[in-house]
DNA sequence: CAGTTGTTTTGAGTCAATCAAAACAGCAGA
DNA sequence: TCTGCTGTTTTGATTGACTCAAAACAACTG
């Protein structure tokens, strides 16, 4: 079980985070680290194939605790179901694919916490500012400026592994 | 038709919108005025009070014509359900309360067009920021100081009126 | 190695939203 | 004013994403 990848620090990240380490958590958390900006459907999928008795709702189960835990965090732009990632702690952006919903992560714009005090907050305590940014991806700009008219998008909704 | 209230000015944003007219699109566009940040089910629920005979996939359909039109808009704070407001064109942002969901408007912090620009956008063409600001609303504060630990929070995901 | 407690499996159910066909109603032209 | 075309709404079914709950199971503690 430590022949071949990375692991070890996956194990004990999940330790730390006072959870117990199991084979499920373990696959999760290494997905979670090829490819970003996961649903959970997919996240399944791809442990399923090393794991196969693994069932969707453990996927949830472990994204649940991973995020109460804070070692994962969970992103949910309009229009498409959750996304995981483990980068968290640091409050990064994300940049969405309007056509073909690829999700890449943006540092923040201006020093660390941008747009974090809003002009008139209607007298909110505001503790967290989340910025979503909307545009076409180099793949699909491309496509689009290729052939306007053949607007074949692939797939939208589907997340696209954030090359 | 205009002894009463503010009417024909709806009827007219709704034929300059190129729609046609109808019972169940002047109520749920009055109603959307009166209750920014509406779900579907709320929006209907108050149309129903006046008009009966409406269906929730009427409203479902006249959101999405007007969304499409564009004389309103849908947003999609994570965790509720999508949100309604006539309030169109200015890019303006929200404010969510954490704890009984509360949504209010925001202008734009910096300039017009605040963290339009991202430090790195990976190569994209942006076109569009969102800003999410989540943190308490007065009501909010003031209950969980007076009681921090009677966590008696307001059923969290019905959308409460943005009083 | 046995117990306890936290996880996962299995299975059912919920909520928000979408799809599709048929009934219906605006509005433009006769 | 009436007729029809076209766009809307109703009715009813279905999906997708996620949650809940009970029972089987497995990590870690001692």
């Amino acid at each position: 079980m430590r022949a071949d990848e990375p692991p070890r620090t996956l194990a004990d990240s999940i330790r730390a985070a006072g959870l117990k380490v199991t084979a499920p958590r373990l696959a999760v958390l290494r997905v979670l680290d090829q490819a970003p900006h996961s649903t959970a459907e997919r996240l399944f999928a791809t442990v399923r194939a090393e794991l196969p008795s693994t069932s969707l709702q453990a996927v949830y189960g472990v994204l649940a605790a991973f995020t109460a835990a804070g070692i994962a965090q969970k992103i949910e732009p309009a229009g498409s179901p959750a996304l995981f990632e483990r980068r968290v702690g640091d409050n990064h952006h994300h940049i969405v694919c309007t056509r073909c919903s690829a999700v890449h992560d943006v540092d923040c714009a201006v020093g660390q916490a941008p747009c974090l005090t809003p002009a008139h907050a209607s007298g909110f305590a505001v503790h967290t500012a989340e910025v979503t940014y909307w545009g076409l991806c180099p793949d699909c700009q491309a496509a689009t400026s290729a052939s306007p008219s053949l607007l074949s998008a692939p797939a939208p909704l589907s997340n696209k592994g954030a090359r």
